[in-house]
RNA sequence: GGGUUCUUAGCUCAGUUGGUUAGAGCGUUUGCUUGACGUGCAAAAGGUCAUAGGUUCGAAUCCUAUAGAACCCA
């Protein structure tokens, strides 16, 4: 090899040169964009998008890696790998930033009107959009941008409309006045999954109702008491005997005045409270359902924001509902009507995106029937057309079908989706269709904007724009999402591919772990404990951390992440790079010539091949298993310990030799071993292997590493023999080392070593010799066994190493006796296993055959070290 | 209240269909300017596999109960 600037290569690896400059590289060389090709077997994942204004975080790093990892792989195996990017416009989040941001300028998004509003969204958007996509690319993901996509776009949009337009002529998108979860935040309706229940320190008021015309009272618990003032019955079970006398009178509503039925419904439970409950139809979805039961009168009486509305007595009328409270509490104590007040923990549902406790609240909105769309879609996971990883999650998946409640996709909003309905201004009929009725100016459009989900729902199938496209892509390939939008978007997506493309979105779907920090706690802003991955890439590199998130992230369990464990991926870079800098350095002023490198083979590097072939064989299983930890972590230890502190170390005689052929032999031969190495491990740390990979030879432009092919397994390079041989190298060395540790014999001190045993080879003699550090070395099966030695048994052989004035005999012989003892403790677990003749009858042969052949081993060891033990003077 | 998952070395986790000498990384201890790497090398210490039963010739692994933890749903 003929490289002037190897000596410039750096001792220590620092990705900060290298990364941005190969990801320039590959977008300017196109070398992830796709094609449909028929000729060809596609590999598809779509991104789950984004945010559009968000920002990257650890959970994106984690699931995107991932992503890359499959689609890197599947691409050097030859597929037509397509990753296709895009962002979500996220109606909720992105409207209310707008909104914010338009606040602090003076502006009201009501003043302004619709139209306006939307430009400052879209202003808004394309300002942040870039954000997360350009963040996307210091991690390395190898995204086809030219098929970068938005919810948002022309062609998408119209594909939502279309969807709607379809189920609404099919009957299974209908409007209705429903008790929905009203976010006052976002002045929205939401839909259920969106709801997040907190557990909450409150209170229950005990308040007295007076029963009209009697001297009588009830008495009713509330956790919410400003709702009182919409209370238009009271309800009983009917199996109270407290109450049966009570059923059909009717209470005077304090404050309030108004008169209202007492009555009886199973659904009351005897235990709680005082067993007498107010009933608030309008404001609480099981009053509303007895409400609807008896006939009850509908009170609403909330605002929008969730201040009281004129079915409030004046003095209440436009207070916040949590001033109302405090205020309907003062008023029932000044009236003498609260009783007490106790200590209550309850659950109460919030807003996920506004943060502010939902209310029921009567809305008219449009919804979407479950129960069709629900049937097919669960049908093609529950028979494994679609498989979950891990597959646990079949089971909550199923569950939420099987209870699966009419979806409200309807939001007051207006940033997103339009809903495609026009109402006559004259007549009140309704128009549904993509394009807007012709005489416009009599008919005005639904103001609302469609649910976010209900777009991102066709994702998978409306990212490819023409026909072709999508019928060569879809179905996708692999979903990559967390658990957490299991409802929110996989199960909706699989429906949606069911209803529109009667197939299925996608084969695989891979539920990542959650990303905490060290101590378990979820990442959140207000603990500070979430790293921005650009800090961590700037400081460890990308590289290092999708290698240390995919070795440290467990399937199905949280991963507790935090900057400092990034130290394990930098040090195997480094490992990496100084191997590869030690063969390069090597090669240097050599003629690498290829027909070398099935000259000058031995063992080693028949064993070497052997674990690679291994390994090739073993991550491939892993890759298609989705173990991707278990997949890194096999290449990882090849490559740290086979290849490197072994084969490395074992080559370096050859290395060092006169002979030029031997040498470049070796060189070459390790030289292309270490090319498929990096190959292996380009899907999981993709730009040192491209560095190093360009370093080996030279590359022609627009060569890469990402676009060769995987090393074919080759399991008739598997060689048995090689690795007991290395086995057995591997063990005497170690014995050597244990020795000399325990002995205080520092490295730089040769010893002499024997061997009682004819099966040395002579192959291995040198390799014991430089690896143990060993001056003379004899070995013979009649061998006597040295003064003043220390021992060791490995197999069958025993190994002296003669340490005339240098012996602790109390050290060794204390070496001894606990080597006997561990055996001994393993030969009598292994003999009671083999007296028992239920274990001899009913294990099968090889397992008893496998047990008499370690009792053997352990006997011959144990005797052996006895008798040097007792030798020991 | 219903469901799902988890409990293995000081910490974080592997452990494939029951048969291993129960592994790895980090941390700890000791030694080392060994002609790639101290972001390193070598050696070592450290585990009654949560607890109690059961199935089995044999259980970290299967079953039951108990305790504890997390998440989801109501």
């Amino acid at each position: 090899m003929d490289n002037a600037k190897l000596n410039e290569i750096p001792k220590a690896y620092d990705p900060k040169n290298v990364e941005d400059k190969w990801y320039k590289y590959w977008e300017d060389n196109k070398l992830f964009h796709s094609e449909a090709d028929e000729s060809k077997p596609a590999y598809t994942i779509v991104i789950p998008p984004p945010n559009v204004t968000g920002m990257l975080h650890l959970g994106h790093v984690l699931n995107n890696t991932l992503q890359d990892i499959y689609i890197r792989y599947k691409r050097m195996k030859g597929f037509n790998a397509c990753w296709v990017p895009g962002t979500d416009h996220a109606s909720i989040a992105t409207e209310s930033k707008v909104i914010a941001k338009l606040k602090e300028e003076g502006i009201d998004k009501y003043q302004i009107g619709r139209d306006e509003f939307l430009k400052h969204a879209w202003d808004w958007t394309n300002k942040y959009g870039g954000i997360i996509i350009q963040q996307l690319r210091k991690l390395g993901a190898s995204l086809d941008w030219d098929r970068e996509r938005f919810t948002m776009d022309d062609h998408y949009y119209k594909k939502v409309v279309e969807a709607f337009v379809d189920l609404y002529k099919k009957g299974l998108i209908y409007r209705g006045y429903r008790m929905v979860n009203w976010c006052p935040a976002s002045k929205s309706a939401i839909s259920d999954e969106e709801v997040i229940y907190q557990t909450q320190n409150g209170k229950l008021w005990y308040f007295k109702y007076k029963i009209k015309e009697e001297n009588e009272y009830v008495i009713v618990a509330t956790t919410r008491p400003e709702t009182m003032l919409g209370d238009t019955g009271i309800a009983v079970n009917p199996n109270d005997e407290r109450y049966k006398h009570l059923i059909g009178k009717k209470v005077i509503l304090p404050i309030v005045g108004r008169e209202i039925p007492i009555f009886a419904d199973e659904y009351v439970d005897l235990e709680f409270g005082t067993g007498c409950v107010k009933v608030t139809p309008a404001h609480d979805i099981n009053d509303y359902e007895m409400g609807k039961r008896h006939n009850l009168e509908f009170i609403n009486i909330l605002n929008d924001d969730a201040t009281l509305n004129h079915n409030v007595p004046e003095e209440f009328r436009g207070l916040d509902r949590f001033e109302a409270r405090k205020k309907v509490v003062e008023r029932m104590h000044d009236l003498e009507f609260l009783l007490k007040t106790e200590d209550h923990i309850n659950k109460v549902g919030y807003s996920q995106r506004g943060n502010v406790p939902i209310e029921p609240y009567l809305s008219e909105q449009w919804f979407m029937k479950m129960d069709e769309l629900a049937k097919p879609a669960l049908e093609v996971v529950r028979e494994g057309k679609i498989k979950f990883h891990p597959a646990h999650w079949i089971k909550t998946y199923e569950h939420w079908m099987n209870n699966i409640k009419d979806w409200c996709i309807s939001r007051q909003l207006w940033w997103g989706h339009q809903i495609p309905v026009w109402y006559h201004k004259e007549t009140g009929e309704v128009y549904c269709e993509v394009d807007p009725p012709k005489d416009i100016e009599n008919w005005h459009q639904e103001e609302d904007v469609l649910d976010t989900w209900a777009s991102s729902w066709l994702w998978a199938q409306d990212v490819f724009t023409n026909d072709r496209d999508q019928k060569y892509y879809y179905p996708t390939d692999l979903l990559v999402t967390g658990p957490d939008i299991i409802f929110f978007w996989v199960a909706r997506m699989i429906m949606a591919g069911m209803e529109f493309m009667k197939d299925i979105p996608f084969k695989d779907v891979y539920f990542t772990s959650i990303v905490r920090d060290d101590q378990g706690r979820k990442m959140s802003k207000s603990l500070g404990n979430s790293p921005d991955p650009i800090d961590v890439i700037e400081e460890y590199g990308a590289d290092a951390l999708r290698f240390t998130i995919t070795y440290i992230a467990p399937l199905g369990q949280d991963v507790l992440f935090s900057t400092e464990k990034c130290a394990l991926g930098r040090n195997f870079a480094n490992k990496i790079w100084n191997a590869a800098r030690f063969l390069l350095m090597n090669a240097e002023g050599i003629e690498l010539s290829d027909n070398l490198k099935e000259k000058h083979f031995d063992f080693a590097d028949k064993w070497i091949i052997s674990k690679f072939q291994s390994t090739v064989k073993n991550v491939e299983k892993a890759w298609d298993n989705f173990d991707v930890t278990g997949a890194v972590k096999q290449i990882y230890s090849f490559i740290w310990n086979d290849f490197c502190d072994w084969y490395i170390e074992l080559i370096k005689n050859r290395l060092y030799s006169d002979n030029l052929e031997v040498k470049t032999a070796v060189l070459v031969r390790a030289l292309s071993l270490f090319e498929d190495m990096l190959k292996i491990l380009h899907p999981v740390m993709p730009f040192i292997t491209e560095e190093i990979w360009q370093l080996l030879k030279s590359r022609k432009s627009g060569e890469s590493i990402s676009i060769t092919r995987m090393p074919e397994l080759n399991e008739s390079l598997i060689d048995l023999s090689a690795e007991e041989e290395m086995d057995f190298i591997q063990n005497v060395v170690t014995a050597v080392r244990n020795i000399r540790g325990e002995m205080n014999i520092p490295p730089s001190k040769k010893i002499n070593l024997f061997i009682k045993s004819d099966k040395v080879k002579e192959s291995q003699i040198n390799y014991i010799k430089s690896l143990g550090r060993v001056e003379e070395f004899n070995y013979s099966n009649d061998l006597q066994k040295p003064k003043a030695s220390a021992s060791s048994v490995v197999k069958d052989a025993e190994i002296y190493i003669p340490l005339e004035g240098l012996i602790d005999i109390s050290v060794e012989r204390e070496r001894l006796e606990k080597e006997i003892n561990r055996l001994s403790g393993m030969l009598t677990g292994v003999e009671k296993k083999l007296s028992n003749e239920k274990f001899v009858n009913n294990a099968p042969a090889d397992v008893v055959e496998k047990e008499k052949q370690k009792k053997e081993n352990w006997q011959s060891s144990i005797e052996k070290l006895k008798s040097i033990l007792s030798d020991l003077s």
